[in-house]
DNA sequence: GTACTTTTACTCGGATACCGTCTGTCCGAGTAATTATGG
DNA sequence: CCATAATTACTCGGACAGACGGTATCCGAGTAAAAGTAC
């Protein structure tokens, strides 16, 4: 039960698309070139983050990526629901059904209220932090550092 | 991310061992027969429960498993400590390190202390649940299947 | 009837195979800006 | 100079290969109760 790596890479992917300056846009290779990961893999990941309304994407040459909505709008709950997929972490198999010989309407799992309640918590705490809150505490901690950064991004812009 | 299915089986397998009189033991063959599941790969979960210090083992002739303390003791999270092991759910790659280069003593990761938050209130929650309150619970409902499970231990149990 | 041996019914733990999922690669298709071409 | 065609640099999405972990099976070894055997 570990988290796929592709939630860390797609939050720091989507990090890095928060630098750049209004209309402006980022190809995916420049991106993943940024966070040393295999370039057709983290398109992929792209991909997904597309089609979960988190970021855009322009086709064509000067096509890129950028993002779809305000940072102060994309949680970290987003990001892992757009990589990891909205099933729930725990899934009854219904063998107390089965011990207890329960009909359809009984039907039971003692552990599922257990399970939701505790990915429910789990939930709220990824649902409190931002793109937005995560951006000015790497700003905060890391100045000049996160400067060059944004510096970097600019050169690779297009548009 | 799943949780692996041999939590909830364990769960309900220290459950049915829960229905034991005192110093009275439990097959393994018979509990897995119980749970419907696989045998073999049943037997070594009943290892890690062992392991785990949640069950005991008697081996020979007349041998089996038991409850090593009492229900109230018996936390479901401990069952899941025993069966997917004390890893922590998300684990760090160190690309934000690579990203603004940081040096080995300022190495960070944003999200670690917001996941290691969400994982520790999620573990929380499945402290609170013990196999004696899961029992109780489902006595409550389902008071004759209960004791009909139980008839059932009472015929396969040695000693 | 007692001491000893054999059988039996379990647990223990390693080796191994299967299978689904995550990771990673490749390719053809679509798209739009740029460049080349022809008049 | 303008219209059109070809090239280029991207995204899109599917097909597929490899790695890994969870699931599942098998087997030999250890153990202790029970059954059998010898005297």
């Amino acid at each position: 039960m570990q988290m796929k790596t592709g939630v860390e890479q797609s939050v720091y992917a989507i990090l890095i698309l928060n630098m750049l300056p209004n209309r402006a846009i980022l190809p995916g290779e420049a991106i993943s070139q940024q966070l040393g990961t295999s370039p057709t893999y983290f398109q992929k990941l792209l991909r997904k983050l597309v089609s979960a309304d988190l970021i855009t994407s322009v086709t064509g040459v000067k096509g890129g990526f950028k993002l779809k909505r305000k940072p102060e709008e994309i949680r970290v709950y987003d990001v892992y629901l757009a990589i990891e997929g909205q099933q729930s972490l725990y899934s009854p198999s219904g063998i107390l059904d089965d011990m207890l010989d329960l009909e359809k309407e009984d039907e039971c799992c003692l552990l599922t209220d257990l399970m939701d309640e505790a990915e429910s918590t789990w939930k709220t705490v990824l649902e409190r932090e931002t793109i937005k809150s995560l951006y000015e505490e790497s700003t905060n901690r890391f100045p000049e550092k996160m400067e060059g950064l944004k510096e970097w991004v600019r050169e690779r812009m297009v548009l």
